[in-house]
DNA sequence: AGTGCGATTGACT
DNA sequence: GTCAATCGCACTA
């Protein structure tokens, strides 16, 4: 099943501060427009890392890995981790500061027989629940680190599909450093969500 | 040039 | 709940 594509994003419907962007992307869509084909799906789950955080790549200051974080607000940052998956960030804030949005977690919507062909399962809410699994099923990789998601490109930002829930909002996943921080944002009670059952209402 | 480790996942006890 | 997989990167020397 195919459903109507929400209009794109533009740089200007975005926050500018990364804690912000990170909680009004809960409920935006993210498409991507392989060569294989289309998929997309809802954001319900993102973590920002922000201005001066330690927990961030940003903090030890611009290199080639994280270069994408410094662009301005509404460029992908994909990096390798763990030896295994991509993740996919939103770079937040004005060029050169360096933070971004990791989003953690997708509710397919387009292109789910992709999806469950690139991650060789058929479980709908394992699909892009966790943010290697995301990538994994939208077909996001290190080619796509540094695009602009505001420009008419092939990975881009879209309106809501269908308004977001209540939002909750917890430490982030994974982390030793900042641990204590309320950075992560998510729609409450959402299945497509990661971590326990806890984490998700 | 070598070392330690991470914004994860899936398989296994 | 525990743990290996797997590799690029930041850091030390």
């Amino acid at each position: 099943m195919k459903s109507a594509t929400p209009r794109r994003l533009r740089r200007a419907d975005l926050p500018v501060d990364a804690a912000q962007l990170a909680r009004f992307l809960i409920g935006k869509t993210l498409v991507h427009e392989a060569p294989d084909g289309r998929t997309s799906g809802r954001i319900v789950e993102t973590e920002a890392y922000v201005v001066g955080d330690a927990a961030g790549h940003a903090y030890v200051g611009e290199t080639a890995r994280n270069r994408s974080l410094f662009l301005r607000r509404g460029h992908a940052y994909v990096y390798f981790s763990y030896g295994v998956h991509w993740c996919f960030n939103v770079s937040a804030e004005t060029a050169r500061v360096g933070a971004g949005v990791l989003v953690r977690a997708l509710e397919p919507l387009d292109g789910i027989e992709l999806m469950k062909r690139r991650r060789g399962t058929d479980r709908l809410v394992d699909l892009a629940r966790g943010p290697g699994r995301l990538t994994a099923a939208m077909g996001i990789d290190k080619r796509l680190d540094g695009v602009d998601l505001c420009a008419a490109g092939s990975l881009w930002l879209a309106a809501e599909s269908r308004r977001a829930g209540p939002i909750g909002r917890s430490v982030r996943i994974g982390i030793t450093k900042e641990a204590h921080r309320l950075l992560r944002f998510y729609e409450r009670g959402s299945v497509f969500v990661s971590g326990s059952l806890a984490l998700r209402n």
